[in-house]
RNA sequence: GGCGAAUUAGCUCAGCUGGUUAGAGCAGCGGAAUCAUAAUCCGUUUGUCCGGGGUUCGAGUCCCUGAUUCGCCA
């Protein structure tokens, strides 16, 4: 039997865009699983993948997001799931399978393991005391509530912890809560839940038994997953609350005429199953066959870091009690960052992902850093632009493609594009022409094991390191070859030929090498060598005597240019990025989505728009989008005209000239940033939507610099 | 606050259970070469291995302590 492989990778909240820590963890996935998918196995069968994500559709965060948006639940997640493809193809991540967590195969599995789990008596149902907004008519989640600090008393804080002094409490103590949906004080109601006995002493045993398993978890994975299992007093593993009460958007608790749902993290996970049973059906395999225990085979689910938690206790504890088989590796990453900074999505510091592709950069470029920088360890990467050029530049066209570029033109020109090695070096040929070309073809050939090995176990940046070692060693053999001057004379003709031949075969081994990572690049130098697709076994294997095609660019260069559009001030994703549960604590602090909450008067006094006029606009030298505008605020006390220096992104809309004398709207108390051109004093304000434009906003005529706007 | 992780050349990172003058790539510098989308090759510089103590014949590696950063406390 050749192995058998179940991957999947988390599902994305479908309450937005992807994110490029999304595409990032799809390409470690994908790199892995093709990897996987040029094996053979031992009794020559080849290894069997299946590959499938899914959209995480339910929540009361997506509930409330379609219904600011006007919209119905199932049309936001239809709008997102209908976005999917579009990132996936143009990043080369190719699942066999997306489905989502809305959809008969969820609800059916859902409910069913919560049935089996109520039969093996690990359900309780039990009253739980909870903030309920009378306004909105629903309990609210600990995000949704803020108030006082109840140790510090600072304002606006949220449910479970306080930013200024970072206090930790429950939302039941804070002083004067508010709920952040209505503004309405919220009141404390009592309702019914259902409960996941986590604490059990045989789900106990069964998880640290589970956890300890040899080769399962990362050990940092298996610590952390430890320190919560095992922890005492009131660290101790609780019980699980998996109901919630409408209105919800999700899935029913079944047999029961109330109406109650399951807590979206409870269906979340399930939809692995739902997504691979929705695949079974497409391709007629037996799905049960798949999920059972001693299936054998292998059930590995790509994580990020923040959701070990589900992944390790309440998942295998779920597929454990329900008769599913559990699984057998959970892969988790870190995070990534862009140049030293947390990913901030409301302060464009991150990459987004559709914007990479739509300035046109390879997608490829992306797999091949991002595969350089990870490895198997729980560790945040980071995105850093001259890095990257660096890398792509000098690794991928310096040294790699360089080898094929440099062979391939004599061997057109003069062989007719005809691959033809040199006898073995004990027979006539090789040893004539001083060439040790079997022995360097034999260490490229040996190298397979290794990097095999560090694909396997996800050390993707130590393949790379090896691959381009290799590649160096390719340049330095061409160099002492010298073709160059071995063309030069006719009576070396021979010689020239088969260094070429034996560059060309580097070069085939180097591919299929790199292939996992560069699929599509691959996919042109199969076509370029006129070959079948490569497996990894063919690196055993030699080209000879084989005629190749003509020789055309693989590869460009990463402009830096493209660095700076891609990070340029107008590269702001869009306002709400996906995250994960957003009822989750963890996700608690970040900013809720703009329209799901009001903001009170005293809010909007903070903000000091004044009146402003252009008194002078210049273009910035090495700014794509930038113009400094000097703008009039009028006089101050004495007299004296008071000035302000903007950087404003608005260079593509406006000319410089035509904006003098004009009136604008400025945000004056905006702290100052120190931009790469200069102190930036504030911001003008302009209109802008998903197409091209940008519009400044002018005052009605006869405002006057200096007036407060309200 | 408790627990944990990280901190190695300008940049990105290797350094397994302590063992010779601490490594690689990129960048830099000096040469060579000109087949190759200025790609390649040779040579070369660079480090208070976060600070301070300690254990040891010997510590980047172990222990204590301090700093900074990050994470978890569901």
């Amino acid at each position: 039997m050749p192995r058998r492989l179940f991957v999947t990778t988390a599902l994305p909240y479908a309450n937005g865009a992807f994110h490029i820590g999304h595409i990032m963890e799809y390409i470690q996935a994908d790199i892995w699983v093709r990897f996987q998918r040029m094996q053979v196995d031992a009794d020559g069968l080849p290894r069997e993948v299946h590959f499938v994500g899914a959209d995480d559709a339910h929540g009361a965060p997506i509930m409330l997001k379609a219904e600011a948006e006007g919209v119905t639940p199932e049309q936001l997640i239809k709008r997102i799931f209908d976005e999917r493809p579009k990132y996936l193809k143009g990043f080369h991540i190719e699942f066999d399978n997306w489905h989502s967590t809305h959809s008969a195969e969820n609800t059916e599995l859902s409910q069913d393991i919560f049935r089996r789990l109520n039969q093996a008596g690990l359900i309780d149902r039990k009253p739980v005391e909870q903030f309920f907004d009378p306004v909105k008519g629903m309990f609210l989640a600990d995000r949704y509530i803020k108030g006082e600090c109840p140790n510090c008393g600072a304002k606006d804080q949220y449910g479970d912890a306080c930013e200024n002094c970072s206090s930790v409490y429950s939302p039941t103590e804070l002083k004067n809560p508010y709920s952040t949906l209505s503004g309405a004080k919220p009141v404390r109601k009592t309702s019914e839940h259902y409960f996941f006995r986590l604490s059990d002493p045989k789900c106990k045993q069964f998880l640290r038994d589970w956890i300890n398993t040899d080769q399962r978890l990362q050990s940092q994975v298996a610590n952390k997953a430890k320190e919560w299992l095992e922890g005492e007093d009131d660290k101790a593993l609780s019980d699980w609350d998996i109901s919630r009460d409408p209105p919800y958007f999700g899935i029913r608790v079944p047999d029961i005429a109330e109406e109650k749902y399951l807590y979206v993290w409870l269906d979340a996970p399930i939809g692995y199953l739902a997504s691979l049973k929705n695949y079974c059906g497409k391709k007629g395999l037996d799905f049960d066959a798949f999920v059972k225990p001693g299936s054998g085979i292998e059930m590995i689910h790509f994580i990020g870091k923040d959701i070990i938690y589900f992944h390790t206790l309440f998942w295998p504890a779920m597929l454990e009690y329900s008769g599913y088989k559990t699984p057998d590796h959970i892969h988790v990453h870190g995070f990534i960052g862009v140049s030293g900074e947390k990913m901030s999505k409301s302060r464009g510091t991150g990459i987004d992902p559709l914007r990479y592709l739509e300035l046109g950069m390879n997608p490829e470029w992306l797999r091949y850093y991002l595969a350089a920088k990870l490895n198997a360890a729980v560790e945040d990467i980071d995105f850093n632009p001259e890095d990257f050029v660096a890398r792509v530049n000098s690794d991928l066209v310096g040294k790699y493609i360089n080898i094929a570029s440099r062979a391939a033109g004599f061997l057109s020109k003069r062989f007719a594009g005809e691959i033809v090695l040199p006898q073995s070096r004990h027979e006539a040929g090789a040893e004539k022409f001083g060439i040790d070309s079997a022995a360097l073809l034999a260490s490229f050939r040996d190298q397979a094991t290794t990097i095999a090995g560090c694909f396997e176990t996800r050390e993707f940046g130590k393949a790379l390191r090896e691959v381009m070692a290799l590649a160096d060693q390719a340049n330095q053999y061409i160099d002492d070859m010298k073709p160059w001057d071995l063309a030069k004379d006719p009576a070396s003709s021979a010689k020239l030929h088969a260094v070429c031949s034996v560059s060309l075969n580097l070069f085939r081994i180097l591919t299929i090498y790199l292939k996992p990572v560069m699929p599509k690049l691959a996919r042109e130098v199969e076509s370029f060598l006129n070959v079948p697709s490569l497996a990894w076994s063919d690196a055993a294997t030699l080209l000879n005597k084989h005629k190749i095609n003509p020789y055309q660019h693989l590869l460009t260069r990463v402009d830096a240019k493209q660095l700076d559009a891609l990070f340029g001030i107008e590269s702001v994703p869009p306002v709400n990025t996906p995250q994960r549960h957003l009822e989750q604590r963890q996700h608690a602090t970040k900013e809720p989505s703009v329209s799901d909450s009001s903001i009170s008067i005293d809010d909007f006094n903070k903000l000091d728009l004044r009146v402003a006029k252009i008194v002078q606009a210049e273009q910035v030298e090495g700014a794509d989008k930038l113009l400094k505008l000097t703008l009039e605020l009028g006089s101050d006390a004495a007299g004296v005209a008071q000035t302000r220096t903007v950087f404003a992104g608005i260079k593509s809309a406006y000319a410089p000239d035509k904006l003098t004398g004009q009136l604008v709207v400025l945000v004056a108390n905006l702290a100052p940033r120190k931009m790469k051109f200069g102190l930036s004093e504030g911001m003008v304000l302009a209109a802008s939507g998903e197409g091209p434009g940008i519009f400044l906003i002018s005052p009605d005529s006869g405002a006057l610099p200096g007036m407060r706007v309200k």
